[in-house]
DNA sequence: ACCTGGCACTCCGCAGCTTCGAGTGCCAGG
DNA sequence: CCTGGCACTCGAAGCTGCGGAGTGCCAGGT
């Protein structure tokens, strides 16, 4: 961080921090520009519209605050919410309804989809956001077992379970036939020889034993390497789940049909919603991005509430709120901030059983 | 039928049956209302827009059209959308690009759901509306086999092959532990026992099987009874895909920020697409439901053109397009006509596979 | 040095008015 | 039975004026 923008921050006399934090806070709540008279009205300055009027032309001047157009209030820019969120929200702890709404739903799922799922659904739900969970694709981890039913002459089904507990099937078309006992050899087979290795490692060792002298000869493992390769390069894609795009059109900042259009293609470009949540996957604890501090948020005035799950060992997701710039970071962020506890928590617990 | 409606049917004089198609169809394509002058100048007619509008006046005493205001053209109502499609629409048949696009997609798709999905999303991009494939519940089928792998200690991937080829694979937790071997067993066991057998049943002869004295002493058949019991309880769901919802965004008669709000929430509403479609499926051929016609259809303006698919001897969904009732017929007809025949061609094959 | 009331100014939104054009219905004449 | 003409209706669009909400600035008070 520059110097100078330290300078800047820390420069905001407590009066005029408290300004600001009024300001936006009201904003949040009400969604109009705020007017010196309001402020004024409020109760929690002694101090005459006019005076807070120099001081709010002051932020202004700093950039923290901005006029849709002369006679109306101010309201807060980007660096107006940055600076309210480092500096001066106080995060309201979740209601114990609440916690007790998430710990109920995460401890009823089972599966590691249905959790999740039920993650993004509650995140909705509670926050009245679009709520986005993101699962990295099972490529990265190590897989715990790998095994093949029969499901048609020509089809066979293909059960990988990551260390993670993630289980992915996938159904790949051969040109073999196999019999019940094939397959149950090759699962075993498989399941012994590659447990522990990523899907990309065992990628390299199947090619690599196409290779060996046996191969040539022996039936079986030829059957089993296709199989195998077959299984491993069919496309496995990372989940995203992303419910409520449809609670945006509530948001009184999108009455209006063209934008509201556009902001609700934005969320179906599922791509760049993975872009941006894996460049956050890095960073450790809560993250907000606000409007034009990352691309995806700037093209559409939205801002993220995003944290990391999952335990160190094993690999980890997001869970994210995406909404306007003008939304209650002070709820948000503790409401994201448990909801990935509780799912990092049922991770870590699934990874050793009792 | 009653008779007093084919009378007013088919009493219709040949003049007015054109020109009311020819309104249909200009409203169609255009939006807007159309006036006794655009009319008269499309050159089809050799009539004043006088005599016209006479025409039109007992069109609308018919009850084929409407005004939406004084001076304000005609524009057709329910019944005129119907008596077009009966006895007036000229199909346009697909184009070879449109049909080639089909066919190679369907062709190159593997799965059931697979296939279904892209059906609905062909649907979509081609008709530009919204598209929605149906698949009932497995429940309904016999199937063909009944496999279980281990995922964890203490879950169990159950996977049902329908004898339509349906997949469906569903993680059941268990008090048991169960071995490798034992699943394998089980696997052999139950394939065998209920290959042919509806899941109900299948539940109902595990059922008995408790009562008989063996299972009291058998483990593994215990163990068996109550994997199976689970796997068959796990809730199955149909599956329903429905794609471009947000093409409704553009169609101008949504152009209302709150309209658009209400039928944007009405297609999210899954149940009552499941119900309507599924009360289509027992006929056969294209169905079209025009405005209100149907309580979903009638309550949002909609129209739906819907196809059942399928071979007859195997279970049935539906392929259908939602849009708002002014939409192409005579080309959004032979689409969804060509996709369910394309699916059923499809679902054959795999049924007896070469 | 800082707060404050007052005042001029800007700008938005709204209500009311007019105008214009597009349609229709009806009628009388060919 | 068709047609041109005419009166009438209605909505969309544009203009105007007004009131209200805000701001900026200034001069005076503490």
């Amino acid at each position: 961080m520059p110097a100078k923008h330290d300078f800047h921050e820390l420069d905001l006399d407590p009066r005029a921090r408290e300004v600001l934090r009024e300001i936006v806070m009201q904003h949040i709540e009400s969604g109009d520009a705020i007017s010196s008279r309001t402020l004024a009205k409020c109760g929690r300055f002694d101090l005459s519209p006019a005076s807070l009027r120099n001081v709010m032309a002051d932020l202004e001047d700093l950039g923290y605050l901005a006029q849709p157009h002369t006679s109306a209030g101010r309201v807060p820019t980007d660096r107006g919410y940055r600076f309210f969120i480092n500096h001066l929200m106080k995060s309201r702890s979740l209601s114990a309804r609440e916690r007790e709404v998430i710990d109920d739903q995460v401890s009823h799922a089972h599966e590691i989809d249905e959790v999740l799922h039920l993650a993004s659904n509650l995140l909705w739900k509670l926050s009245d956001q679009v709520g986005v969970v993101f699962m990295p694709t099972l490529l990265q981890f190590a897989i715990r077992s790998m095994d093949f039913v029969l499901v048609a002459e020509n089809k066979i089904m293909c059960i990988l379970v990551g260390v993670n507990g993630v289980v992915v099937n996938k159904i790949v078309e051969t040109r073999f036939r196999f019999t019940r006992d094939e397959l149950e050899k090759i699962s075993r087979f498989s399941t012994a020889e590659f447990s522990g290795c990523t899907l990309d490692l065992v990628r390299r060792r199947l090619v690599r034993m196409t290779e060996q002298e046996r191969a040539q000869h022996d039936e079986m493992l030829q059957k089993t390497i296709s199989l195998g390769i077959e299984a491993v390069n069919a496309p496995i894609d990372h989940d995203l789940y992303v419910e409520g795009a449809e609670s945006i059109l509530n948001k009184p900042e999108f009455a209006d049909a063209a934008l509201l259009r556009k902001t609700f293609l934005a969320l179906q470009e599922k791509e760049r919603l993975v872009e941006i949540l894996e460049s956050c996957l890095q960073a450790e604890g809560l993250q907000i991005l606000v409007g034009s501090e990352s691309d995806f948020t700037g093209d559409h005035n939205f801002s993220i509430v995003a944290r990391r799950y999952g335990s160190q060992s094993t690999p980890n997701g997001m869970v994210a709120i995406i909404g306007p710039m003008r939304m209650e970071y002070a709820r948000m962020a503790p409401l994201v901030d448990y909801l990935g506890r509780a799912l990092s928590r049922k991770i870590e617990e699934q990874e050793q059983p009792r």
